[in-house]
DNA sequence: AATGAATGAGAATTCATTCAT
DNA sequence: AATGAATGAATTCTCATTCAT
């Protein structure tokens, strides 16, 4: 499990610094990308000390990743309609089309979120220790299991894997992309996650007509 | 257009530093992996000094696209079958098939290869700025070129983009994975982008007849 | 003299909160070396704060001192044997003999021993300001006294400082070594500890009969 | 073996920066003690980067070890009257005595030279990373194996270790130590090691009248 | 052409201690 | 009394690139 807090705050006090934290690291994010997040950036920016930093967080790792689970809080009811098990019912394509344009708007209105979103599996940030991937996975996994009920869960695990993996890299493409070709990039994009995911969804077990 | 050598050399001992050079990156690339590959890592091992680097190279990022070339050129011949004209006669899902096993082929036995082309949309060494991905992107945009000749060359081009930028992504989950879970990665990656690409092939012109 | 408590603790809460801060170091010490034995490790792992670490004791050195008498009075009743006036009775071979194997079987089961002992002449726990090492000083004094009535006590106090100097420094090569060369150690100790209190001893008073 | 250079300077200009790198060290191990000996420091002390300083020096202890190299080498002559086959034609007693006192001057004139010596074994600078420790071991093994030929080599070996030892840590003692008690405490130095390798050369081989 | 010395801002993290609550 | 948040100087070490020789 990825790593989060040191310890939890006790003190109000101590919310509102984890905050200032997480707010320094988004807008470091947003204005400066990846890169430039660094530990001494964001206390300078949070206007703390490094080691106020360190009293909540154990590595910087930990505020990505806290970072992380705030952006995917603070979204979770944008993409409610289509994780929830009503959202089943919607035609496949429907779907893609919703989650994707969701995740387009998201993108675009939530400061830094592209950046920790298409860098999701950054060496320095794998996958097995990102707590927002790993979000998006078990969410979509979530999906697969109603709308593909055949699926044999450790594949369907690889599916979703595959599905997150996949948006995140290319979604950093639709973020560098203006003009026309971003619209030809978005259709691009749902047209691909469609086809997969279709193909999963059609695929009969083994005895099928 | 990505930045390669600052002159060509004019003497064959000149192109032999420059092998001796790319060789000393590849090792390190592949016994230590990306981050490790740093220049005075590749001078030293290169047996050569920092500064007769930089006379061939202008920055870091050209060598690694130079090694990206020579990784291209290296398994040109192995990719061969599935670029070629005559490549088009074969259906979509076989063509998958061998392509993406060959890749896993290269993968596994050409090496420092994978943690080049998996790395190969790091922000330092982002695509626009990464010959051996813009290689893979324009041979692909031939292959569509022949088998979906409908698709107006703009979009085209995007498609490929998409294919390359997934295929990346997509097999350094594979070159993660092992055992079982590694069949079932290798499988579903064959068929997601044989779902994306058969449905490319199969649409058809708006207006067409 | 070295400093210990900031003020004696006036209920038995507070006698237990700093038997509690003392365990806790000593486990520190034990599992994780003198170098973890950091004021906010030992606060952590005695489940207090560090305020109230800094009520009991005005700094580090104050633990660290607290906790070598804490373990000099744990093994006191060990060395008494040796220490006690009875003592002056054994020949000095087989007095050197039971005391370094005293020493050696409490440095191996009192747990955390043997890194404060060993380490009790570090930079920034002088020997003026270790509790530890002056309790054995005195104690070796108190012997020499008897077994060597002539020696002048200033210098007696200088003899009784360089052993316990030799024997903290030689007992953590005792505890590096292993197998047959941890035998072999054990008896070059006390070989040189014998040979240079067998001296003292033998000394006649200069004008003596 | 103790590491010391990253590699060998080519340039004069490289020989004297080492120099002036150590003569920094050295100068702050004698004006501020050994834990003021930071890399840091010691960089700007010999106006120097700290980035030239990591050109020839893998790590800090590699400063200290070729500090401790160059100590050995400054005082190599002195000691050599002493380590030389010719040295086991004098008695023992004055053997010691000639030998501590040279040490003793050394410690007095070479400045830093103490600070070294005595902290030889430091937690962060280990015997068996020890250079300057390690040579002084040798040295003594070279004589012992003169002085007492009847000793097993690898007892003499552990000899050689318990005295080298045994003498670092006294002379810190030493040191610290002025006036009468200074000559005191150099007396007792003398008389501990003069009893012990006393004794080791006396030993007859197990049959020996 | 070649060498390798020099650079230095900048990275992550630690830790004894103080002080507001 | 007790808590725990805050401090921030200090530590070791990296690395792409330049430039004097």
């Amino acid at each position: 499990m990825p790593t989060v807090l040191r310890r939890a705050p006790q003190q109000a006090r101590g919310r509102q610094r984890i905050d200032t934290i997480l707010d320094a690291a988004e807008q470091i994010l947003a204005e400066a990308g990846y890169e430039a997040v660094t530990t001494n950036a964001i206390a300078a920016r949070a206007r703390t000390s490094i080691g106020s930093l360190y009293q909540f967080f154990p590595n910087k790792d930990a505020i990505l990743n806290a970072l992380g689970l705030r952006y995917f809080d603070r979204c979770r009811s944008m993409f409610a309609p289509y994780l929830l098990p009503d959202a089943a019912a919607l035609p496949m394509e429907e779907w893609i089309d919703g989650i994707v344009d969701t995740l387009d708007t998201v993108q675009q209105s939530l400061v830094g979120f592209k950046e920790m979103f298409c860098n999701a599996a950054l060496p320095e940030l794998a996958d097995a220790d990102n707590a927002m991937h790993r979000q998006y996975v078990s969410g979509l996994d979530g999906v697969l299991a109603r709308r593909a009920p055949g699926l044999a869960p450790e594949r369907r695990m690889v599916c979703a894997e595959l599905c997150v993996r996949t948006a995140e890299k290319l979604m950093s493409l639709l973020g560098e992309s203006t003009g026309e070709r971003r619209a030809l990039v978005l259709a691009e994009i749902k047209s691909l996650l469609a086809a997969y995911m279709g193909r999963l969804v059609a695929e009969r077990p083994a005895g099928g007509t």
